[in-house]
DNA sequence: TACTATTTTGTAATGATTATAAGTTTATTA
DNA sequence: TAATAAACTTATAATCATTACAAAATAGTA
């Protein structure tokens, strides 16, 4: 993802509504920047340093009027814990089943609209795939 | 999914080395039966009758038993709360975002293999849509 | 400035899932 | 068959992500 200053941020905001406060901004911002589908956690801990105040109960109440804004989607990968994605370019995951790691790929979502089901509108698709990953198969060699 | 006599599930799981004691056989039955994602709570209620007995911690288990012996999988359409299916015909799933509902449709797998990305090897495939039914559309009217 | 609405924050509550240890059943061996 | 070990089930307690709630802080407005 491309870099987006302060300014394109709030422009983004507003177009949906949202108040350009500090932390939106910032967590709207890490979102962006970060391309490994981060947890609350992460979020939270990546933030603390810039601003001192923060609770987490900020990032999930911000994350929420993200999501509605359409701006972030979530991504419930494994069970445990939610991810979070700022709304990119298409793409699937894959979670490898031995070493966990989850991989972004490319994938044209266009490919599967025949499929849907007729008299449905579909506003978000999601592929999602497990296995073994590369490497994994390497090293067991 | 077609009727399982007790004599093919059990069958079923000894194929897997999964010893058939009575809480697997009927948890097993039951998702064969189900076409609605049911969740732990919903899988207990239901055997609770059959098997006055019953502890959640068993049904907890045995799902784990029978995901590692690929026999079921989790679905995780809600981050609230995870649904698990018998493994079945190929389908997707779509969730309305008005009534929650979430819908089974046909759905050919075949066609993303071509979109896997190379080295990797793929044992499991997801597709999942959200939108609005028909039914909410033609309520909306 | 005073007042109102919005946002943020800390704490407590909720609820799904797992850990643990004891009880029960099944399998094994002599 | 009796004794013993292994596997399975169960109840209770613990964990941990997420939400509810109410108070504090901030921004907006007249």
């Amino acid at each position: 993802m491309k870099e987006m200053t302060i300014k394109d941020l709030t422009e983004i905001l507003k177009e949906k509504n949202v108040k350009p406060s500090l932390q939106r901004l910032k967590i709207l911002e890490f979102l962006f920047k970060a391309n490994n589908h981060p947890t609350v956690d992460e979020i939270y801990s990546a933030l603390i340093k810039d601003i001192p105040t923060l609770s987490k109960t900020t990032v999930y109440n911000t994350l929420n009027v993200l999501i509605e804004s359409e701006l972030v989607k979530v991504v419930n990968i494994e069970n445990t814990e939610s991810r979070y994605d700022a709304i990119p370019e298409e793409h699937g995951h894959f979670k490898c089943r031995q070493c966990g790691k989850i991989y972004d790929f490319h994938f044209d979502m266009n490919l599967i609209d025949s499929q849907v089901p007729p008299g449905f509108i579909v506003s978000e698709k999601d592929v999602f795939f497990k296995g073994i990953c590369r490497e994994c198969l390497n090293n067991n060699i």
